[in-house]
This record gives structure tokens, sequence and C-alpha cells, in this order.
RNA sequence: GCGGGUGUGGCGGAAUUGGUAGACGCAGCGGACUCAAAAUCCGCCUCUGGCAACAGAUUGUCGGUUCGAGUCCGACCACCCGUACCA
């Protein structure tokens, strides 16, 4: 009996395939399409194991649907552009494009040994001018669509090495490098209008059937839709006077400012609780506050204080909360007596409503934290109904109806948050006059709070005081990025046209290669002559954007490119629609809302414009789990510290009492957090070597079996070892295989039911994409076949098999398909046939439980009736036992399953 | 901070969606074969008590609904992902 020699095989029927383009896709082709697509990878330098993961899946369904009958659609490309390159050409003095290039070369050739089904012929890469200047063709498309404009916007600004970080450089609110306090500064940058998507992303994406609900749910809640009221504050100027100092008296300018100064426009969501308001507060870069600072040394420092730390929202919400009064008192819109103080506060967003909001400390945790910190009232609103507060004592109770006694609730005004309405519930209104506008407006004494939001709003537009608003969380895309390693944004600017559009016959912009990564910042900025050329428009000396664009923007449309990629434009409309919307897009978790949301506006910005008559990019989507791994660090001792070092797993060994030190210097090492495999982290691990021990089958086996895809999944070699043995025993299988079935003869029904069931549920589980469940069913299979004497079934059950484990390990399924004499490849072979009559069972067995506990089973013919069942229960031996003589009280018959008896 | 997710033996996980918890695999232990080893095959393998039959406990923690809860509800804990310039 021969041996299985994986590397042998692996390279043979890669080769086949290539020759024979067996994976091409073809457009004409008349039968029913399919478009299985991974996410394309960052040519970070090797693959990874999480990139073994996630091409293996798609590769089971690329090759599974083959084998179903379809013309499949599955290519590979590289996301080409980004920061990695830039720090490469910084610290190995390698040119970005060079670098790049090397990776992608060495992934292809690692991707091509695990052999997956890809049509190679569609490769491309996004830093390859005949794929960006397609790309810059789209942007001037959305530019004379009006869906591009510029603003400003703030950056991570390193004040030493003067340059703009980004949000992964910034460690600890300082410079990766230079280890300075990073700021805020604002630029003008371009903009993609996302925001005029917002209703149609939202809608369109509740209606995505087979898209994971949390995916849907956590885009919905990122375009954060929310109704509200938008309103304005009389602001009293008289005490603004005295707040004046003398370069205010002296502006230039009082009349502008005090227009600005007269009202601050706010907006809430809770429009209910505006009787529990006690202060406003609005956003340091809001005008009231430039106005302010204009005149005021105190309030510029105070605003160039908020200026501090990085732009992350994380950063952003956990910093503590600043406030600074600006001496302003805005009239409550209710009481020309009720005057709040107006205050700058480092929490307010201008990009979100209107940069001002007034604060509610009893129902807002960080408007609580905030007047706890500047000894501001805490006036409580609502309760949920049955909840009573006692105003004087300050206490909250409720009734408890069983031991007649008052449960207390925290202090309220230490803790008015913690009773929090539950959704729906109907809340008492404290305040006697929204006690008021909630009769008046024809609701219950009792309200919801949407009904009471919605009481305040009516009222608010009858009175004319404010308008009902839809706002959203979701912003416009900004896309400018100031480095070199990206699509260069094809516009000119000229001191008297404006932006100009490049001329399309002049695309692709193409990157310089003469650049130099010695001084940080944009190479393209400090380029001798690139940036300088003339306006298309009037000829006139004008300057070139060396501002790039996001990488999202790369990624947001090559899947239509894949599906279609003629020379003189960015795709053929009939051709791309042919193939799209993707059937099944198969990614990280990690991706859950920016690129699959960047992708989703950008395909309805291309219909919008007409360009492709497709609204959604992505039919299906799967989120798999991370390959996640310890990360190894040494600290920096430096002060101020610099960012730590980081090992990769092979150059760090792990002692007997779980310590880890440094493999050749012996340097005692941080074990860090699990977490995903990230080149910045070097927590990866690389295939190459157990692809070369165990040949490619072992791994793709590896990777489906066990963890579910959709969870994370720490890496560790256990269990390759398992995979490689069981593709050896599938090779003894194939090889001892006994004559034809029909030239042996004999049945065994038990196996062909096991068979048909196996094919069934690996179908489905493919379908569904648990191929760990289908792996354990192909375990069982073989299991069951290695024990059963030979028989024309056992002999169909082995030449089936092949068929079956064809997707997850197609090299060594062509072999034996090629020894078995079959003819053709495997890869063209149809899927197996089921039979449905093999399906059922005719025998069921029953649990016996008394009182809710397992006492003994019962094997009995299926569909028996209850009474039968019920009789036989009874009966048995265990449960007379455990019974003890006391008759049953109740039995509880569910058919073909259980019986409960309750004494 | 906010949004989303995950939690079951020594380990990865399964559980027909409210009905026998631990399928299948990994590791381990015992045995067969072998001069020996590898490979392969057979058996055991959640925990506690018991020679055993068997009994009890057990799905992150606490509480609830139900004849019955890993699954449903409430509160909490831990970890992971995202948080708009990592890709």
């Amino acid at each position: 009996m021969s041996r299985f020699n994986a590397l042998k095989s692996d390279s043979h029927w890669q080769k086949v395939w290539d020759e024979r383009r067996t994976f091409a896709a073809r457009d004409d082709s008349p039968k029913p399409k399919s478009y299985v697509l991974e996410m394309f990878p960052y040519p970070s330098g090797r693959i990874h194991m999480g990139h073994v993961r996630n091409y293996t899946m798609g590769d089971v369904l690329a090759r599974f649907r083959r084998m179903k009958g379809m013309e499949v659609l599955h290519p590979m490309g590289w996301d080409a552009f980004g920061m990695p390159a830039e720090n490469a050409a910084m610290e190995k003095k390698v040119h970005p494009g060079n670098w790049t290039r090397q990776n992608i070369a060495t992934m292809k050739a690692q991707l091509k040994r695990l052999g997956f089904a890809l049509d190679w012929s569609r490769e491309l890469a996004t830093c390859e001018p005949d794929y960006y200047g397609q790309e810059q063709a789209i942007f001037l498309d959305f530019f004379e669509s009006g869906l591009v404009y510029r603003k400003e916007s703030a950056v991570n600004w390193d004040p030493v090495d003067m340059t703009v970080l980004a949000n992964e450089q910034v460690i600890d609110g300082r410079g990766w490098r230079s280890g300075a306090l990073v700021e805020r500064k604002k630029l003008s940058q371009w903009f993609l209008k996302i925001t005029q998507f917002a209703e149609e992303l939202l809608t369109g994406v509740q209606r995505l059937e087979h898209w994971p609900d949390k995916v849907k749910l956590m885009q919905e809640n990122w375009i954060g839709k929310s109704e509200g009221l938008r309103f304005r504050f009389a602001l009293d100027g008289l005490q603004l006077s005295q707040q004046l100092d003398v370069a205010w008296a002296s502006n230039p300018n009082p009349d502008a400012i005090t227009a600005v100064l007269n009202q601050v426009e706010v907006f809430t969501t809770r429009p209910d609780t505006i009787f529990g308001s006690s202060f406003v507060a609005i956003a340091a870069d809001h005008p009231i506050a430039q106005a302010l600072a204009a005149g005021n040394s105190e309030v510029q420092a105070f605003i160039e204080r908020c200026k501090q730390g990085g732009t992350t929202a994380a950063e952003l919400e956990t910093q503590e909360k600043l406030g600074f009064d600006t001496g302003l008192r805005a009239t409550h819109p209710f009481d020309p007596a009720w005057q709040l103080p107006v205050y700058i506060a480092n929490f307010v967003l201008m990009d979100y409503g209107t940069g001002a909001v007034f604060g509610v400390p009893a129902h807002d945790q960080r408007d609580f934290e905030f007047a706890t910190k500047y000894g501001l009232p805490i006036l409580p609103q609502h309760l949920p109904a049955g909840i009573r507060y006692d105003a004087e004592r300050k206490v909250a109770f409720e009734r408890d109806e069983e031991s007649d006694e008052n449960v207390f609730y925290h202090d309220f005004n230490e803790a008015a948050l913690e009773i929090k309405p539950s959704e729906g519930r109907e809340q008492e209104y404290l305040d006697p006059r929204m006690e008021k506008i909630l009769v008046d407006s024809g609701a219950n004494f009792f309200a919801s709070i949407p009904a009471a939001v919605r009481a305040v709003i009516a009222l608010a537009e009858s009175q004319a005081w404010g308008t009902g608003t839809t706002v959203w969380r979701l912003r416009d895309w900004g896309v400018s990025r100031q480095r070199y390693w990206g699509t260069p944004i094809p516009i000119i600017h000229c001191e008297s046209c404006g932006p100009v559009g490049v001329p399309r016959g002049q695309l692709p912009v193409v990157l310089p290669e003469d650049v130099s990564f010695d001084v940080p910042g944009n190479p393209l900025d400090r380029h001798p002559t690139w940036k300088h050329v003339n306006c298309p428009k009037c000829d006139a000396p004008a300057r070139r954007e060396t501002d790039t664009l996001d990488t999202f923007f790369d990624s947001s449309w090559y899947f239509i490119r894949f599906a279609s990629q003629p020379a003189d434009k960015p795709f053929d409309k009939a051709v791309a629609e042919q193939w799209l919307p993707v059937g099944q897009y198969i990614g990280g978790v990690e991706h859950a809302i920016l690129h699959l949301l960047y992708a989703r506006f950008f395909t309805r910005a291309l219909q919008h414009i007409g360009k492709l008559d497709v609204a959604e990019p992505f039919a299906g989507l799967f989120t798999q789990g991370m390959v996640t791994h310890a990360t190894y660090s040494i600290p920096s001792l430096l002060d101020p510290p610099q960012p730590p070092m980081w090992l990769s797993p092979d150059e760090v060994d792990i002692r007997p009492d779980g310590s880890a030190v440094a493999k050749d210097t012996g340097t005692a090492v941080d074990i860090g957090r699990i977490e995903k495999m990230s080149k910045s982290k070097k927590n990866t691990v690389d295939p190459e070597p157990i692809v070369d021990q165990y040949g490619a089958d072992a791994v793709r086996w590896f990777m489906l079996s066990d963890s579910p895809p959709e969870r994370d999944l720490e890496w560790s070699e256990n269990g390759i070892e398992g995979a490689w043995r069981f593709v050896q025993r599938l090779w003894r299988l194939f090889d001892g295989v006994e004559d034809a079935p029909e030239a042996i003869g004999g049945q065994d029904k038990d196996l062909d039911r096991k068979l048909h069931r196996t094919i069934h549920g690996v179908a489905g589980d493919i379908e569904a994409l648990t191929f760990n469940k289908s792996v354990a069913r192909l375990y069982e299979l073989v299991n069951a076949v290695e024990k059963a004497a030979p028989s024309a079934s056992r002999s169909n059950a082995i030449r089936t098999i092949v068929r079956i484990v064809a997707p997850m390990v197609p090299h060594i399924a062509e072999e034996a398909w090629a020894a078995m004499g079959e003819d053709g490849l495997i890869a063209d072979a149809p899927w197996p046939e089921v039979d449905p009559a093999l399906l059922v069972d005719d025998e069921v067995t029953i649990a016996l439980q008394v009182n809710g506990k397992l006492r003994d089973t019962l094997v009995m013919p299926k569909g028996a009736p209850n009474e039968t069942v019920e009789a036989a229960a009874l009966a048995a031996d265990k449960v007379v036992r455990a019974l003890e003589g006391k008759p049953p009280r109740k039995v509880i018959v569910v058919p073909d399953r259980l019986v409960n008896i309750v004494a």
C-alpha cells in the first residue's frame, strides 16, 4: 500500500489546474453565475494563518459551487497601497513600490502552494497605474457630480516631526517616533458625501437577508439616525459685556461677533428632559467659542487646551470632562427668568448636531460627570411608572406588593442614572410643566420616552421656537491623506479657477518614483517638480494636489474591477452587472463597519451617477473570526517611553514556568494580550514551513477543523498532526478501495444511510460555512466505513467520499480520482446526489425523565403513538425505581424524543 | 466612554434552535503488533463518591420563567473586535 506524497501531488495538480485554466471564470458561460470573494489581502510581507483561514473557507465554497454546476468567479488581488510600505521605506531604505511588489510576488507564490481555485487571470494590485488610474476617473466622476467637496477637518499633528500622524501612530497621546505630545490640527481636505446616502444605506442594510445580524446592527448604530429637536436659546448680552476684556472691546468687527453671540442653536434627542437642563455646552470650535477667543486670552488658552490629544473617538470620550464658563447666560425657552450658564466643553463635538447641547445631568452620564465637577444642579425629570420620588429626601422608592414595604433606591441626586428606563416602559414625568405638555398633547399622564419627545417637538413647532430634525451620527468620508504611497487625487489647484479636475486624457496621474523618505512628512509635497503644473482651464501656473486617497477608497470598488477590467474605463457596466452583486463575501469582523460601509456607499454613488445599476455590492456576507496569538515585546526603558520592540512567536522561547525569553539574547520578554495577528505587533505565524512539512491538504483540513469559522481562533500547532493523519487515512481508504460496487454486490443499509446523511449534511454545512461540522461528519463517516465489511455499499461510499472531500482537500481528491480511473478532473466533477429516502431513520431513541432528570432511554419505532411510548416509559425498571411508588402527577410526551414524568 | 460579540471537560468544540450536555478531534492513559521505534489497530478518558450497580454535581457568576434551560428573561464579571488616518 502506498503512502500519499503530499508535496509531489500538490505541485502536480496545481500545475495541471494552472495549465488547463481550470478556474478561469467565463463571462459568457451559460451556467448560473456565482461570485465568491474573500477580502483581498494587504501585501504585508508573507501570508499568515489568518489569510489561510480566510481563503480556505472561500475556496471550499467556490469549489463546492463549481461541483454544483455553477460558473464561479473567485478572484484574487492586492490591497497594495498603505502606510507599512512607507514605514519600510524609512526603515530599510527601499522604495515602497519595490517593497510592495516583492511582497506580492512572495505572497502569491505562498497562496499558490495552498491550491486555491482562483482565477489568477483577473489578478490586480491597487498600486498599479492601470488600477488607480481608473480609480482617478471615478473620483473625477464623483467630483463632477457634486459628491466631493472640501472642508476643514482635524488631524493628529506631531509638533516635533511637523507631520500628520495616523491614529495608529499615536501611542498614549504621543507621536510614535518623536514621543511628542500630539495635538489636533485643522487641514483643508477632500470629503465624499456619504451622508447624502445615509437614509438608503440604513434601509438598505436592514434588507440584506444574508448578512449577519450583528453586522447589520453595528452598521445601523454607526449610521445612527436620531430624531430630535433643534431650537435656539437667546443669549444674554449684558453679562457678556462684563466678561469682555480690553482686547475684545478693540475688536475691529464687533457687530458680526455680537450677531453670532446673540443666540445659540442646540440639538437634543431628549427634548422631554428640557426642564432638567442645568447648562448649555458648546464645542471648542463652535463659532461662539471662536468669537469669544478672538477677544479673550483665557478663552483662547482654554480652546488651545481642548486641542491637546489625538482625534480618536475613544480618546475624546474618555478624556477628563473640561468646561469653561463663558459668562454668557442662555434663557430657557419656557421661562425667561431661568438662566443657564454657557460652557465651552471638550466633550461636545462640532461635527454632530449643531455643535451645542443643553446638559441634563440627571439623565445623561457625561452631563452628570460635568455637573458634579462644576457644581451644577441635577434635576430628575422622570421615573419608571411605579417608582416614586421623594423630592424632599431626594430618594426614589418602589412599593413592594408582597411585603407591602418601600424598597428604596439610591439617593437620586447621587445616582440618578441608575434607575434606567427600560424599553417602552411608561415614565412618570415629575415637572408639572412637562405634565401639562403631555396632557395637552393628548398623551396620557404617563408616557413612554418617545411619546414625550414627540409631544415636546410638536409643541415647539406649533409655538415656532424649534423644529423636529433628523440627525445622523454618520459623518462625511474624509479621503485626503498626507502621504506618498496612495492614489494621487487627480485635482489641480488654481489661484483663479479653484480646484480643477485633471483632464481625463492626462490620467493616470502617476506617482513619481524619485522620492526620498529621509525626512518625515509627505514626499509628494517636497518633490521639486511634480506638483508644479499649469491650470487645465486658464493655463496659469498652478499646484497639483499632493494628498493621496484613503486606501479604503481603493478597496471600495475592487470587486467591480474583478468582474470586468477593460483597459479604457473602470469597468464595463453590462459585464460587471452579470456578476454582481457578490454572492458570498468573506472577511474578518474587523471590517464590519468601515470597509463594508464605504463599499456600500461607493456602489450606491456609482448607481446614483448612472455608471452601474447595482445597489448593494455584497448579497451575502460572512464575517470570520480572527486568528489570534499572544504578543511578545521588550518594553522601552527610555523616557519619554518609545514604543516597545515586538518579537514574533518564533523569536521567543516559552519556559516551563510560563515566562518568555528572547531566543537569541535570553532577555526577558513581556507576554502581551492575545490579539489578532498583525504585522505591526509581529504576532503572525507563517504557514509555509507547515505546508512544507504536511502539504496543502493537511493545512487546509486543519484550518477547517474544530473552530467555528465565525469565532476567533487562538493559533496553536496542536492538531495539525491529527489533520495530517486524517489525510493519510483517506489515502489508505482510497488506495485500498475494493472493486467497483457492481462487482462486489451486497448492501449495507446503515452505511448507505450514513453516507447520504453525510452528503446532505456537508452540503448544508458548506453553504452555511460551518466547516467544523462537516469535518466532524466526515470523521464519523470515515470511521464507519473503516469498520464496515466489504460490500457494494462500502465500495460506493469510498468512491463518493472522494467527491465529498474534494472541495476541502482537493489535491488528494484529484490523485484518488485519477487513480480510480475516473475521467477528467475532480474539480469539474458533479457533487454526489442525495437519496432523500435514506435521510430518515426508522428507529428513534427516546429519553425517559423523572422530574426532568434523565433515568433511562428507550428505543422505539419512529412515529410510535404517544400512549404506547408512555406505557413503555412507565414500565421501565429505572423509571419505576426513581418513582419510588409515587403516582405520576403528569406525563409529558414529546413524540420521537422524550417522556418526562412529573411525580 | 460608546457600539457589537464571545464564555460548555486538560484543550478546540458539538448539541436537531426549549427536550438524553460533552458528538467529532487534540492531548493523555492502558493494551496489541515490533528485537526496538515509527506507523497502525483496540480500549479508557467532565468532576466527586463507590470494586461495581449506581448516586450526586456540572455549560463565566447570581437570580428568574418552565414539566424541562447551554439555549428564553434580568443583573453582573472577564475577554475580544470596532470607534471614522492600521488594513
